[in-house]
RNA sequence: GGUCCCAUCGUCUAGAGGCCUAGGACGGUGCCCUCUCAAGGCAUAAACACGGGUUCGAAUCCCGUUGGGACCA
């Protein structure tokens, strides 16, 4: 019905996890679909039969599912469509813009090195195009070819207007001898039978574009729009990898990031409205446009990303972080799988740290001595703290909170507030040895609220047991 | 090596010739708040790679150099 109606994809190869470099080109193709009412589609680009794993297209798809980066059409696989790859190549050779070839990639790779060694460009020679008979007896491939003349020029939606001559380019193979088509082949067939109008990509592949333009042309297919991004880098400047840490969306996962903290990170990466820092994924929808893209490439900073998650962690309501950080508190082995834990008290206890809590499973780790029965001192904290000094003060508390019916953080207050007042002491000098037998270090949310928490029964406890460690 | 791309604080970036004494954010530092730790507030150090043009005027336009990155079936 509409002709200019936009359609994306995210062609990922499932040779490994989803890196962040891929969720960015996904998250820009899903922002600039959303933003035009278009359809974003996933296709896997699984042509690569010795590299590509089931695992991989498992942790492709679940990896989207959890950023939220819902796919309207697919996932599609290129194997499944190879028939249509095949037609085409066919199709080239009965048009004779294309001929057998009929050199193994042996044979080419080693006239490649020799070219490079002797300082020539490795170019192939086309000595297979004029053959007059085929060569019986050894496997072909289908090489296209390609203008020798003029230009292709690319119209780069963010890079503007790129120009290569054609004689730089030289004649592809489009069909291996093993039937399997080549990555720039198989994209072009496949864009085009979906229906793609913008090609969304790393900048990785502008220099693949000139041969994708060349091989619309000779099918007979008007070129989709082309938007090259910037590459994300590691600290060191070279392109993001293994070697720069995690690089798989799944491991941000597991160490407890919020997919919107994520989206929003990278999202900002390569892109920017104005000074602002902080997007719903509503907003992003709303403000995205490709002309606001940047052009040089960014290095991947975990202490913004986790800043980030820290803002998000802040504004997520006690509840839900709750239930987020269930998992992680079994993971981290302070509560077990099954066990019961009242939601509504671990809500209370969240969000105490919503605000000291970088991650979730940060947020699991300081939840520790609200759930657990003992603590252990800090040493340190210990003989600071838990001495002859406060060991009388302890008492005193311990005594008067026995017999406090209200074990609340405002009651909890006023206990404390009348003992300091008698002592006329500051309340650093009782809160701070509470603080270690209670948590067991010296950092912690508020003393009351942490007491009120705890409750009563395992705060009168933990004040014994620390009174008898003075001891 | 060839081709292509890129170049503003350490990092992400704003900046579409005068609004720039170059703004914001992360991180750093200092102060405030304070029962500790955070959060928050305030302040501070920190950049237009270099050299030529064009222009009354250049971070912004052009050329070159340098540096970095990507691709090479």
């Amino acid at each position: 019905m509409n002709e200019n109606k936009v359609r994306v994809r995210f062609a990922p190869s499932p040779t490994g996890h989803l890196h962040i470099g891929g969720v960015r080109t996904a998250l820009f193709n899903y922002l600039f679909a959303r933003h035009h009412s278009g359809t974003f589609i996933l296709r896997i680009e699984d042509t690569d039969r010795s590299r590509s794993t089931e695992e991989s297209i498992e942790a492709i798809i679940d990896g989207m599912k959890w950023l939220g980066l819902e796919w309207d059409e697919g996932p599609y696989r290129q194997t499944e469509r190879l028939d249509i790859c095949r037609g085409k190549a066919e199709t080239l050779l009965k048009e004779e813009k294309a001929y057998y070839c009929y050199c193994t990639p042996e044979e080419l790779e080693g006239r490649r090195k020799e070219a490079l060694a002797s300082g020539k460009i490795p170019k192939y020679d086309r000595r297979c195009k004029d053959l007059k008979r085929p060569l019986e007896g050894r496997p072909r491939a289908i090489r296209f070819i390609s203008s020798d003349e003029g230009q292709t020029i690319v119209d780069d939606l963010i890079r503007g207007r790129v120009v290569f001559d054609n004689i730089q380019l030289d004649d592809l193979i489009v069909l291996r001898s093993d039937g399997f088509p080549t990555y720039n082949f198989s994209v072009v067939v496949d864009d085009t039978s979906m229906g793609i109008t913008h090609v969304i990509r790393g900048d990785d592949h502008l220099n693949n574009t000139p041969r994708q333009i060349q091989l619309y042309q000779a099918l007979g297919y008007e070129p989709p729009k082309f938007a090259h991004l910037p590459m994300i880098l590691g600290p060191d400047r070279t392109r993001l990898s293994k070697r720069h840490g995690a690089t798989s969306v799944l491991a941000y996962k597991e160490m407890g990031f919020l997919p919107e903290a994520m989206l929003n990170y990278l999202a900002r990466l390569g892109w920017a409205y104005g000074d602002q820092e902080i997007f719903s994924k509503e907003e992003l929808i709303e403000k995205f446009s490709l002309e606001n893209v940047g052009k040089s490439a960014a290095v991947f900073n975990p202490e913004k990303l986790l800043w980030l998650n820290s803002q998000y962690i802040m504004n997520t309501d006690a509840e839900k972080l709750a239930q987020m950080v269930m998992p992680f508190l079994v993971r981290e082995g302070i509560t077990s799988e099954g066990q019961p834990v009242d939601l509504k008290w671990l809500s209370k206890a969240v969000s105490t740290f919503r605000e000291r809590a970088k991650t979730l499973a940060e947020l699991a780790r300081l939840l520790r001595y609200y759930i657990v029965e003992y603590v252990e001192y800090d040493e340190k904290a210990k003989t600071k703290f838990l001495n002859e000094k406060s060991r009388d003060l302890l008492i005193e508390l311990k005594d008067n909170l026995e017999t406090l019916k209200d074990f609340s953080a405002s009651e909890l207050d006023k206990t404390f507030r009348s003992i300091i007042e008698k002592h006329n002491i500051k309340l650093g000098a009782l809160a701070q040895p509470v603080r270690v037998a209670i948590t067991g270090g010296t950092e912690s949310p508020g003393i009351f609220e942490v007491l009120e928490i705890v409750g009563k029964e395992k705060t009168i406890k933990r004040l014994d047991r620390a009174i008898k460690a003075i001891d």
